[in-house]
DNA sequence: GCATGACTTGGTCATCTGGCCAAGATCGAC
DNA sequence: GTCGATCTTGGCCAGATGACCAAGTCATGC
């Protein structure tokens, strides 16, 4: 797949930015994070070790451009297509889509999360905190949408609900990664939609 | 201190591997995973290089014995001292006390928590899983027994709710641990706590 | 005391890593 | 077609790292 129709010499830096970035992924998938070098990532794109010196002057650039292009637009899918009045369950679909997500390309994450994890070490990348914003922001709405449908009312401002909500599924989730247990995650993700929807009473 | 009235020359290997184990929790503590060569635990430790492969054969050696000293007995503490007959009371200090770990000594988790990441890539070592059973159990009963003297019961099994609490709980000491946002995870701690209770109905 | 084995020392080695460069090849504008 | 800019190539470098060892030192049981 890497000798396509315009997969030929003299391409744009750009392309080649690309392309690196590409085998970067795929090093990543397969070695992790230490075996992310510059040769393995020229090696894996089948192109001299020079050119990685001229697409990006450092490592440290790869793997900026690596977390920017991997970590934008992960927001999106909270409570897409959700579809209930009923907020606990609701709630339940939502958080078993987060989960989802994960369990459809658990390799994913777990480079996502290493890329993240050397990010936050390199001062001059930006954590990307203003994503888990996005996601509060997220969360809430759809929580107050909710519970409007429902007419309940939540017992605590929604953004506390929402960072509890945020938090605990990432927990769930973090806890199937490393036991890959689904019934138990499935489980807490059903206990953990009935319990919060308890934080909601009739208006 | 390193120059006690016993730090001197021909200790005994047990002891010079501890002064090394003692000497990479500061390198760890000081330079993350990623400083921690054997030269730097051996300059730390004021012993020459040469020391370390008569120590432990290997730095893979290490990091093993490293992970077995410092993962062993981090189960106790699970609502050790909380003292009330009122289920969400009790979850929340229970809540509040394992965040308060945490909180009390952050670098402590954070090296932890790469010592766990390299010795799962090290085929050679435990994961410890049977601690986070030892964890589970540990909730079990503390819900069991908490339940209990409030006369309620839970609405499903006491294994799953205690899944859920481990994992939620995970989740909102982690969301410190990137935010540092301490209002925030109290209140967080506080509705989970609160919610969680809510899956107790009388008896 | 003294021999044996445990411990120390400081150096060396092969390997790998990120970074760098100078000369050549190629492309595109004119 | 020519020429300058862009891109390619393969090799080289200094530094660091884990591993290793041979010779020396010391403690201790006999």
């Amino acid at each position: 797949m890497s000798t396509g129709p315009t997969a030929g010499t003299h391409r744009p830096a750009d392309e080649r930015r690309a392309q690196l970035l590409d085998a970067a992924v795929e090093v990543l998938r397969e070695r992790g994070l230490a075996g992310l070098t510059t040769r393995a990532v020229t090696t894996r794109a089948g192109v001299p070790h020079g050119i990685f010196h001229y697409a990006f002057g450092s490592k440290a650039a790869l793997v900026r451009a690596l977390v920017d292009r991997e970590l934008s637009g992960a927001a999106a899918a909270w409570g897409a297509a959700v579809e209930s009045d009923d907020v606990p369950t609701a709630l339940r679909q939502a958080l078993l889509a987060q989960l989802d997500i994960v369990r459809a390309d658990p390799e994913r994450d777990a480079y996502l999360t290493e890329l993240v994890r050397v990010a936050q070490d390199d001062a001059g990348t930006r954590p990307a905190l203003w994503e888990q914003d996005r996601y509060r922001a997220e969360v809430e709405h759809r929580l107050a949408s909710w519970s409007h449908d429902a007419g309940v009312v939540w017992v605590a401002p929604v953004a506390e609900v929402a960072s509890l909500v945020l938090s605990a599924t990432d927990g769930v989730v973090r806890a199937w990664v490393v036991d890959r247990d689904d019934r138990r995650a499935e489980t807490s993700v059903d206990l953990l939609a009935r319990a919060v929807a308890s934080l909601a009473r009739p208006a």
